[in-house]
DNA sequence: TTGCAGATGTTATGTTATTACATCAATTGC
DNA sequence: GCAATTGATGTAATAACATAACATCTGCAA
């Protein structure tokens, strides 16, 4: 997927995304986008949803929340399951990408006849600094 | 995790969830219990919260609903990663292990020096009954 | 019998996400 | 130019998911 300009909205909410230090729930990012006109919740909706099309930025489902892609540029994206290990102490997110992992789910999954669309991997612990 | 005896609460939740034939969001199983004496959210919370700790219920991260363990017994709950293929179309949920994914996933974080303690493996798409 | 722990009941509230409808801006075809 | 279309935006209301706080009950052990 290749992305075409953003849009003033979703413009916003990127850089909020790529500045913070990590994931941010969608009312979260409408509190820091207050001051720049954001009204509404479907204002950060809408502008992630989009985000999330062209692949700059990531869900994660098992928190609820949002984080700008840490290999921007990468088409791994397009081909290949992401997964991240998200520390449930700091926030710190680490997104990788694995052929093997995704070989042997979708080897899986073939062999059900089931037609994959949309694979989640998310591993919560802690980061190497918090376990400490 | 051996399950001790379920209480009252619990029994009627892991019924309405034995039962059905897919994953239920809490309030659907709310909803199937007020003829129980079931009246608010956190009674089916509390029970769920007990049911996932004895393995004998899964959540389910990407929509936000419940199913039982479809391998009630199997102790590769306790030392193995459970993945999921999730019908968006009827809801079907097919779960599995695969110790290859695990090892793959583990040996990564191990290599970040993460400390895992809860992994998420989620499939959505279509089975084959609804891809047809 | 008293004290405790675990389960339950109830109300209120907090958090996440979507529906519905109006408006605006850029583009296209006439 | 000007209507028609399309995509983006603004706003209010509501739906869906989850937890906090506090009271009560029940079984059991000291
Ligand atoms: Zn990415
Ligand atoms: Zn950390
Ligand atoms: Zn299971
Ligand atoms: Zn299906």
């Amino acid at each position: 997927m290749t992305t075409p300009q953003l849009t003033k909205n979703q413009s916003l909410v990127f850089d909020v995304l790529e500045k913070a230090e990590g994931p941010l729930s969608a009312y979260t990012i409408l509190d820091k986008l207050r001051d720049h006109g954001f009204r509404a919740p479907l204002q950060v909706y809408r502008a992630l949803e989009k985000l999330l099309e062209y692949g700059v930025v990531h869900r994660l489902e098992s928190i609820n929340s949002f984080v700008a892609c840490a290999h921007p540029g990468d088409d791994c994206h397009s081909h290949g399951i992401v997964a991240f290990a998200i520390c449930e102490s700091c926030g710190q997110v680490m997104e990788f990408h694995d052929h093997e992992v995704d070989h042997r789910l979708m080897g899986w999954v073939r062999g059900q006849k089931f037609k994959p669309e949309k694979t989640t991997i998310e591993i919560r612990g802690l980061c190497e600094a918090c376990a400490a």
